[in-house]
DNA sequence: ATTAGATATTGTTTCATTTACATTATGTCG
DNA sequence: CGACATAATGTAAATGAAACAATATCTAAT
């Protein structure tokens, strides 16, 4: 079912870059160390990341960008996650789950974002090593306004906004890395659904994360076989066809099932 | 075949001590980054790390620890991890990649691995961010000592001497990511063989990597559907018994069907 | 030359998983 | 009550994974 790129270098490509750098630029320096929340949800038919508004001086087009923060001293990574997140949606309970450190130097390379980031922090920045982490949570889960109060957006994936430093770049790779997390770790997805969903709504989030249609009846198949999946006696109304049964998600059992299978 | 656990947390878990975190640990502080590898090897029957020697003022005992470094200024974090392998090692072609970063404050609640790294240094250390990559490559393969001339060792990955900061943690971690890495990329098991090689090294490989017995049989059914292992007409020499055949691995083919079946 | 010893090589069956594919069931609405 | 909209469901074929043992080839000893 997945079908993932890890990303991976070889020394050699880099070797000659080695070389050529020059004994006085081999100098420790003091880069800031920030993570970045790449908050993932989905919509009826799209994988939407949610953004969060940025003032840029002397202009009023909208800017946006991922929740994120440089780190403080008390807090080690997951912590400083944690808190970014908390503080820019007032969620609390999101499963979260650190993925890539971004540490290029060409990350500060626009100038624009480094000013705006200097303003923003009133320090001078030169360099940023940021730690981006993936979430999850339910598309247009009521937030209640963290401190931040930031202005809040969902953006498709795929219709993207520009981006400041490598914003974007760590928005794909969140979204190829959701992929590998759901293989091994299924459960997640019910994070993006109500207590009580339709089996529609299950195989919906599905496809929408892999990108890829799944056949009704194989997913129906499957979804049985999850013990963790259970029927309740409830069904859909309002609608002007045959209601659709609702499940809900046993934790517990899930839980079981999952901790048994890993530790075989 | 894998069977992995994915670190991922849940923001409740963290929320209380983002609480009691007072205002004014909450400030912008100057963390420095590293980066680390953990090189592993396989001996006839181990997974293995290279480690280097530390010198400890006042012990006369053996010290070691990863090999690691402070990123410099104009590198990028993959650049900073290819350069500590080749001072360390003097190897070039060796496959990294980067799997997690470790930033905890605890990491320097060791005064003794502070001091040390104060001395070596000539800095004040007060926290380290550091970035992990794993790399492959032959056992015993012959390094040229890099510019760090350090003495190396390996050790195996299950009877780790003392190591500092985190290090262990470290090992362990890139244990489990090896195992990932090799399903998505097989390929890269290749570099820990010689270019001909027995079917029995590369099962052994495989059974040192994943930590579990491999049936014979089945072994060469699935090695013989890897086109890019192919056979070569030479056999072992000098063994007492039926000797066995050489393949060998051809890596174009490999990056062909490779690269064919990641796109789909 | 024959045999014992050592490891290499190879095929079949079973089982589980994945894929492909179409009809019937149940509700609303006009 | 008929049109229509979506829900629910089973079977057969293909593929992949796991279990399992006999024969082949070489060396060395007699």
């Amino acid at each position: 079912m997945s079908c993932v790129v890890f990303n991976f270098i070889f020394a050699e490509n880099l070797y000659c870059n080695i070389m050529e750098t020059q004994k006085n630029e081999r100098e420790i320096f003091y880069p800031h160390v920030s993570v970045d929340c790449v908050l993932l949800g989905t919509n009826e038919d799209k994988l939407c990341v949610l953004l969060v508004e940025r003032q840029v001086a002397g202009s009023n087009e909208k800017h946006y960008k991922l929740p994120g923060s440089l780190i403080y001293e008390s807090e080690d990574l997951d912590m400083a996650a944690c808190r970014v997140l908390n503080e820019a949606t007032g969620l609390k309970q999101v499963a979260l789950k650190q993925f890539r450190a971004f540490g290029s130097p060409a990350r500060t390379k626009n100038k624009e974002d480094v000013q705006w980031l200097e303003n923003a922090s009133k320090m001078k920045i030169t360099r940023i090593v940021t730690v981006a982490y993936l979430a999850l949570c339910k598309f247009g889960k009521k937030m209640t306004m963290g401190e931040m109060s930031d202005t809040l957006i969902w953006a498709p994936v795929n219709e993207l906004p520009h981006l400041p430093f490598d914003h974007k770049e760590i928005v794909e790779a969140a979204g190829e890395e959701i992929r590998r997390w759901v293989d091994v770790e299924p459960g997640i997805v019910f994070d993006y659904l109500p207590p009580k969903f339709t089996a529609y709504q299950l195989r919906r989030i599905f496809e929408i994360i892999y990108n890829k249609p799944i056949d009704v009846r194989n997913f129906h198949k499957k979804m049985m076989g999850m013990e963790y999946v259970v029927q309740t006696d409830e069904v859909e109304t309002g609608v002007n066809h045959r209601a659709a049964r609702y499940y809900r998600f046993d934790k517990v059992k899930y839980n079981k099932l999952h901790s048994k299978f890993n530790k075989v």
